[in-house]
DNA sequence: CTTGTTTTCCAAAACGTTTTGGATTATTAT
DNA sequence: ATAATAATCCAAAACGTTTTGGAAAACAAG
């Protein structure tokens, strides 16, 4: 049986509190007692018992995070990274991270209702933020302590902490790169609409065009779901439909990834004839062939950030509740953009 | 504040104990009671705490797992894949699953003695076995049920749970494919010596040796890290010293990826000069030019099976609790290996 | 009308900790 | 020596649940 306060008590000849107490560094036991305390919780080998601190002290000590079925079904870097970026951090504050996976069927705000309703964590992170988003609700309404990586649409308030990467300068880099590359008709695979940053995403191409002057065609968009097949087949549909382009942006790498094998099988050169880009800088994608330029988001440091800034707000540190970090991502130019040869 | 048994007692007029029992199914209390308290508790919006429960029945329905460092500085599709198997089957259970993270500088212990002595967890899954491996010698003596991805030295008692993969096959597998494909002089790239599993994938080079009737070349076998950067150099060092060598296995698919840069700047053409294939699967493995030839391990199953087997032994459902599986591997070819040019 | 049985309920203890509000003893000041 | 103060200590309550071991009421059998 685990070591208890009860049985140093008992062997110390020491009453539980001033055990406790003891252990727990209070000036009021003398330094004696402490030290000879603390020799027998040592011989002991005694361990705190977690739960029972979690349950007098009201306080978990513990953050959650939701994985999302995609999350696993697909082997999804982004998650990965993010998570442990969490971890990290967390473990640094001398929290716990709790992970729950979304059950197929289940409603998405079960697992929440579960972490959050049934004591399991003092905080929640939550990431892929959706138009409307029930958990972000939630949350709020059961006034847990949360942090976001992502927005709401800009029209919502956004009265919480969230720390987000500008997709849309993202993007706008990316389209300036491939317009100072000679390309004028830029076609785009956007991520799935009920997404929130493929709004920002969808203005950064807007922006990008705008920038140097050249017209948004609604015809050179196409919305994909984030997957390789849906990457290739709607690089064909693009490029069947108008001709003309000679530059695709993806709103992901594997989406990217699919498109590079398309426009493969139609006989361009990927980097010459065509310039592709993606989103996210995967692992793949400097392993691909060619190597894919994309757009690098920092996300270990951006899971490790969240994950501070939520400690943060759970044990009120920081006053300001409602914190919002926009950081900056990065262009990661390698073979897969190239000059356009029709200009 | 939440909701306790202590409200819907009050509300209902019953007691705690009533209240308890009427929710929890007990057949002495009344269908019109129980009716009358599940109305009341669903009204006020009852959640049990957990952590009350935990400290009464003295279970957490969690389990561990405990990230090596090297799992987050690197992008490590294994862990990340394993886990959420393990995730996806503790939620089919309800249980929870509970990350640890190995902070730099830390004895690996420490984060094993947090989970386990203070009482978070129930049962521990350990991954990625070393030799002479502390993990497993702290969980015997502290009696916390654990299952184990993965076997010790066939030296070892294996007096408890494990599932593994069967790497001697696996790379015995390989190395028929690339003997039928007529290479004699195959070099290996093994993975760090301390991991046992690299004790098993030597046993299947060297039986896919002695199956061909091909000798043993100790010239032939290097060591690496398990990064990109160690299979680029060492198959420099390897075709410097060995040119007579026409395959190359590395131990993961990223050392086969540096492998093949490493070929490529020799002017090889991997898959006819050279042949090289890897180990693991990983998405980039798909996507690399050429396409790499390697072992495929089902990782999300596995972590899956394990959990499921470590929630078994935690809940006695299974006599046995020193199940041991070992599945099999399988190899997936594609355009890095081909016929030997020199046969 | 007893007696025995079944149904329905509940007070109290327990899980292991922290905190509250003193109580006791030792020390210092007068 | 006495009063005031400081230094140590501790009993009991609390966190929210489950379980134990009955008690009371309702019912059935004799």
């Amino acid at each position: 049986m685990a070591v208890t306060l009860k049985d140093i008590a008992k062997a110390s000849g020491y009453s539980i509190t001033t055990v406790s107490r003891a252990l727990a560094g209070y000036s009021d036991v003398s330094e004696k007692t402490r030290n000879h305390i603390k020799a027998i919780a040592e011989k002991l080998g005694y361990q705190p018992n977690h739960i029972a601190r979690q349950l007098r002290s009201q306080k978990t000590r513990t953050i959650g995070l939701i994985l999302p079925e995609a999350a696993y079904t697909a082997t999804d870097e982004f998650f990965s990274l993010f998570m442990m970026g969490i971890g990290h951090a967390a473990s640094l504050y001398h929290y716990d991270l709790l992970l729950g996976v979304q059950i197929t069927g289940d409603d998405e705000i079960v697992a929440y209702q579960r972490m959050v309703g049934e004591n399991r964590v003092d905080g929640m992170i939550i990431a892929r933020t959706k138009h409307h988003d029930q958990r972000v609700a939630y949350l709020q309404s059961s006034q847990t302590p949360f942090v976001v990586f992502g927005r709401l649409d800009p029209s919502h308030p956004h009265n919480f902490a969230y720390i987000d990467v500008d997709s849309t300068l993202g993007i706008q880099c990316g389209m300036e790169h491939l317009i100072s590359l000679g390309h004028r008709h830029i076609g785009l695979i956007l991520s799935p609409l009920e997404m929130v940053y493929t709004d920002y995403r969808l203005q950064g191409y807007q922006k990008g065009l705008t920038a140097a002057q050249l017209p948004f065609r609604e015809e050179y968009i196409v919305v994909g779901d984030l997957k390789t097949e849906s990457g290739y087949a709607l690089t064909h549909t693009l490029l069947d439909s108008q001709p003309q382009i000679t530059a695709i942006v993806a709103c992901n790498d594997h989406m990217a990834l699919g498109s590079i094998k398309a426009a493969q099988e139609r006989g361009l050169r990927v980097g010459h004839d065509i310039s592709i880009m993606g989103y996210d800088d995967i692992v793949a994608a400097a392993h691909a062939h060619p190597s894919l330029t994309t757009i690098r988001q920092p996300i270990f440091e951006i899971g490790e950030q969240v994950a501070a800034l939520l400690i943060q707000q759970i044990e009120k540190l920081n006053s300001i509740n409602a914190q919002h970090t926009l950081l900056e991502p990065t262009l990661v130019v390698r073979e897969s953009t190239g000059p356009c040869i029709h200009s």
